[in-house]
RNA sequence: GGCCCGUUCGUCUAUCGGUUAGGACACCAGAUUUUCAUUCUGGUAAGAGGGGUUCGACUCCCCUACGGGCUACCA
């Protein structure tokens, strides 16, 4: 097997899109796998399109995803440079060699008379309306025009685009690792257009010539671009590098998880989940989107997530380190079709990282939530926190969001629980539970408990009647984590002050 | 419209001619728990339709339907 060198090559034309992200990823892991090499390639041929920013963004994403570049923009390598619009002199290069082999030309149509022939062809029943063998003959080019015209037309400047020469009736087959072989008609291919009148050259020719020039072992790309394949196909042969082609994979592409079509910001805003890997906001139309990682999602997690939106190992396991999924991925076990993006798994993925961290480091979280709430904490009791609400979050911001009960006194509290348990059992109990509180030396969960049951038989009320109460005092709210321990959490003075607050301000209810 | 690709529980998928069609997410029920969550146990739920081939098809072939992609001097 040859070296694997694999390559991402997004444009710069917004934020990196999630599929994106799992492309990049794919190609990645198929490097790791076979101790290849990973280039970054940036794809910036349309000038129109351009957006200032991007390429930092893609660049940033990646680098949060932990996606690592091996060679390519930001990196650097033998085969500099990686940005397109800076290797435009090597594109002309191999157009005019095409020319000149009489398996390119140039045409000079305008926009207008290109119009003007798929309306005479749509009307006259044509099914296809391309610049290709049948109607280039009709066509400003130098096909049909008398050399010395064309020439002059060069030398004057006029704008003029490079064709490719398709061939009439001829089978392109190529073979793609994902999807087998696939075979299709030069005659549905048109004669695309190799070189623009700003003499950019368009992808076609760019991606093919780059990835001969690299040494591009295998490509590895979305389904959209299964269509033009063989026209890639074509350019290989016609460059006379047929041998050292690399192989196709043709990733099926992400879904909108409610109905059909393919996953796109719209419908991600709708369903409230995000859709880049990291805060983005357009620098033309000022409009903000939410990332991945501001939300709280974990880069292991989110990569666990997208490897298996249409891969699997064959086996039962769905959770895989990042090392892990390097080491068993094979494109071979890339499924063919399209993908629907289920954020309820993302979610789960995420659950499941969050809660296989060390305590000392969800604390950092936690910490940093207190941070930006002006409140100070001591990393123990961080730690401490995070130990008991671990089982119960989500996102890292959970930590704070369903723990600030263990920082802020409650005010307010469960209409619900002061209906249903506020009664006068509740206060005989809460007082003398305050009261033995008092005496005790050492406070912590255990005695805290032994000291519930204590007062439980000396009031002859048994405690499960009045946990709820306890728990709404000290927390304001009906649910959470284990009370004893949270009365440990707060500690002794606080909590009595929280009984104390409650049985001052919570009425009981005449009944 | 033309061309290409696809189609197994609601979702992600396993199966590579013979299975009670398996797992995970979600959902529902029960158990545990001081509550909620967790955890555990159980449950609902699938081969788009129609033809072939075959002793036997989810699996191979054809047709139809549906979905997706492409059809730009965008990638």
């Amino acid at each position: 097997m040859r070296e694997v060198r694999v390559r991402f090559a997004p444009s710069p034309t917004g934020a990196l899109h999630i599929g994106g992200m799992r492309t990049a990823l794919y190609n990645y892991l198929l490097a790791r796998k076979h101790g290849g090499t990973m280039i970054l390639r940036i794809e910036d041929t349309d000038q129109n399109r351009y957006v200032p920013g991007a390429e930092e963004y893609i660049l940033e994403s990646l680098a949060w995803a932990g996606i690592t570049i091996d060679e390519g923009v930001g990196k650097g390598g033998p085969y500099s440079p990686y940005r397109q619009s800076e290797r435009k002199d090597i594109y002309k290069q191999y157009a005019q060699r095409l020319l000149t082999e009489g398996k390119a030309y140039y045409a000079f149509d305008t926009e207008q008379e290109l119009e003007e022939m798929r309306q005479r062809l749509k009307e006259a029943g044509s099914s296809d309306q391309q610049y290709s063998s049948t109607t280039r003959s009709s066509m400003k080019n130098s096909l049909t025009l008398p050399e010395s015209e064309v020439n002059q037309k060069i030398t004057q400047g006029e704008p003029h685009v490079i064709r490719l020469k398709v061939p009439a009736n001829e089978e392109i087959k190529l073979t793609d690792l994902i999807r087998g072989e696939v075979s299709v008609n030069s005659s549905q291919v048109d004669d695309k257009v190799l070189m623009k009148s700003d003499g950019m050259p368009t992808y076609h020719l760019a991606n093919v010539v780059d990835d001969y020039l690299m040494k591009i072992s295998h490509v590895i790309r979305g389904e959209e671009w299964l269509p033009s394949a063989p026209l890639h196909v074509l350019l290989y042969r016609f460059l006379g590098w047929e041998k050292e082609m690399p192989q196709f994979a043709h990733l099926p592409l992400l879904l909108k998880a409610d109905g059909n079509g393919k996953l796109s910001k719209r419908d991600a805003d709708k369903a409230g989940f995000p859709i880049f890997p990291i805060n983005w906001t357009d620098p033309k139309t000022k409009e903000f989107s939410a990332g991945f990682r501001e939300n709280g999602y974990l880069h292991e997690a989110l990569l666990n997530f997208l490897a298996f939106l249409g891969w699997n190992p064959g086996t039962e396991q769905e959770i895989f380190s990042f090392a892990e999924l390097a080491e068993i991925f094979t494109l071979e076990r890339i499924g063919k079709s399209g993908a629907k993006f289920d954020i309820q798994k993302a979610q789960w993925y995420n659950q499941q990282y969050l809660r296989a961290k060390p305590d000392e480091e969800l604390a950092k979280y936690l910490l940093t939530s207190l941070a930006k709430e002006s409140i100070s904490c001591p990393p123990e009791k961080a730690a401490k926190i995070c130990a008991i609400m671990k089982e119960r979050v989500t996102f890292p911001k959970d930590f704070w969001e369903q723990g600030k009960f263990f920082f802020h006194s409650p005010t307010e509290y469960d209409p619900q629980i002061v209906s249903k348990k506020w009664n006068e059992d509740t206060v005989r109990f809460l007082s003398a539970f305050s009261q033995e509180l008092k005496l005790i030396s050492l406070f912590n969960s255990e005695s805290a408990k032994l000291t519930l049951e204590k007062v439980a038989t000396i009031v002859t009320i048994p405690s499960g009647k009045i946990m709820q109460a306890l728990r709404m005092t000290l927390t304001g709210g009906a649910s959470g984590p284990d009370l004893m321990t949270t009365m440990e959490i707060i500690g002794k003075d606080e909590t009595i002050r929280r009984i104390s607050f409650a049985l001052e301000n919570i009425k009981v209810k005449v009944s």
